[in-house]
DNA sequence: TCTGGGGTCCTAGGACCC
DNA sequence: TCTGGGGTCCTAGGACCC
């Protein structure tokens, strides 16, 4: 017998992509936990229990869009027994690990792009599994029995089509869950290109959707066959490699290395409005010591801080203001009491009283890698205890929980704190939340 | 009463220089 | 009086993603 990727080179040098998405990710982390909620309508809802960020299939049946404020839906929840969970990002990120590990024995090229998506380079490897749509199975088996999460895969020799594979894998049944573009004739992969909008394309939004209408662009298929310089010219490069992509070519590699962050934020709507300086201050200091955190995690730091405080736009009745400062550092830093210092000094420019408050924010910008930092031939004002005392903080609060070792600014009324009234038990990552078997 | 929190990339246009 | 043109850098804002 030949060598099969001998005898077959030109197949195995194409590229071959699958995305692998788990469905209604929140929701199906908390099913993993409680079997009572399968087949219940629930929802997960964002931070401060705002709106609806993930829905269980019989929500959407019911016409609830993703965003949808919780209090706009009660009487529809009332009315159909739908369950609401706050969200719980301990649970959901430590799910998400072990849903890619189960991936990574698949296929060693893979790239995480979302806490509930991952990109594999196919390379040939699917012959090991019998082909793709086999190979998919496989995937789908392995997942849902180590980790209780439901997914779905979508193969094709572009990631923009195998984005469309996976769309379609999880809108008709008849996939099974896995979809192979590849398998497909062009009248077939046409036929099913010409029943969905264009926006379900990765990278047309609501607002390129409404340019492309006017251009008599309406389903996928219309985005496919259009000529892709026209699109150049007037949507630029994007959407042009988006065409490009639809059409087989593939102009997007995987990123396999995750590269750093260029900027940090922290910021959360207030659980309750604020009007004091003081409770501004707690909040700022709380973002600072989160943002300081992941500055470190990344080995960054950051040349310049910027701050802003917002009222609630909802808000009709009540007068509106809305700033925010940029302040270059005297020099970059990591350090989350220095990081602070300039944070309150911009807060107190910004700050007006007789406004009410309903979100206020940071974000670390400027951001460069630690073995750039060269000790400085001035005087530098950076305390050279700093990194250890950084380190320190960062250990303890690793193992006893965010803010167990925090700046006196930080406060300990924390009034503004987020709501999060019907969160789940950190089930995988905290030992005395550890879920039970009665 | 109650309306999320992150990120990225691209482009247009202004400032500035020669 | 004549009112160029090309290049770079930076920033703000818009669009997208999950």
């Amino acid at each position: 017998m030949s060598d099969p990727a001998k005898s077959n080179p030109p197949e195995s040098n194409k590229p071959m992509f699958a995305l692998v998405d788990v469905n209604n990710f929140y929701v199906s982390c908390e099913r993993a936990f409680e079997p009572r909620l399968q087949n219940v309508p629930m929802v997960v809802l964002s931070n401060n229990d705002g709106c609806a960020v993930a829905r269980s299939q019989e929500v959407k049946d019911l016409g609830i869009k993703m965003g949808q404020p919780w209090f706009k839906m009660k009487d529809l929840a009332k009315q159909h027994g739908i369950i609401a969970y706050s969200s719980n990002y301990a649970l959901y990120g430590d799910m998400s690990n072990r849903a890619t590990a189960v991936l990574r024995q698949f296929c060693p090229d893979i790239e995480v792009y979302s806490i509930d998506e991952s990109f594999l380079q196919m390379q040939g490897v699917a012959q090991l599994y019998g082909g793709h749509t086999s190979m998919g199975q496989g995937i789908r088996q392995r997942v849902l029995q180590w980790t209780g999460l439901p997914v779905c895969v979508g193969f094709a020799p572009t990631k923009t089509l195998a984005k469309f594979a996976n769309h379609l894998a999880k809108k008709n049944p008849a996939f099974a869950g896995v979809c192979d573009l590849a398998s497909f004739d062009v009248s077939t992969l046409h036929t099913w290109m010409a029943q969905y909008d264009v926006t379900e394309v990765w990278g047309v939004g609501r607002r390129i959707g409404e340019r492309l209408r006017t251009l008599g662009v309406n389903t996928v298929l219309d985005l496919a066959k259009i000529e892709p310089k026209i699109l150049r010219t007037q949507f630029g490069v994007v959407l042009e490699r988006t065409a490009h992509e639809l059409r087989g070519t593939s102009c997007l590699a995987m990123e396999d290395v995750i590269p750093d962050k260029q900027q940090i934020m922290s910021s959360r709507s207030f659980g309750t409005p604020v009007q004091t300086l003081y409770e501004l201050t707690e909040s700022v200091s709380w973002h600072v010591a989160a943002a300081g955190e992941k500055l470190r995690r990344q080995r960054s730091f950051s040349g310049a801080i910027y701050v802003f405080i917002q009222t609630n736009r909802f808000r009709e009745d009540q007068k509106q203001y809305n700033a925010g400062l940029v302040m270059s550092l005297p020099e970059p830093t990591n350090d989350t009491l220095e990081l602070s210092k300039h944070a309150l000094r911009v807060l107190k420019r910004l700050y007006k009283p007789d406004f009410i408050y309903k979100k206020c924010g940071i974000m670390l910008l400027d951001l460069s890698e630690e073995l750039h930092q060269q000790a400085s031939f001035m005087v530098s004002s950076i305390d050279p205890r700093s990194a250890q005392k950084m380190q320190a903080l960062d250990a303890i609060n690793e193992r006893f929980g965010r803010g167990m070792i925090r700046s006196a600014a930080c406060g300990t009324s924390k009034r503004w704190a987020m709501r999060s009234e019907a969160r789940s038990p950190r089930y995988t990552t905290q030992w005395d939340e550890l879920p039970v078997a009665k």
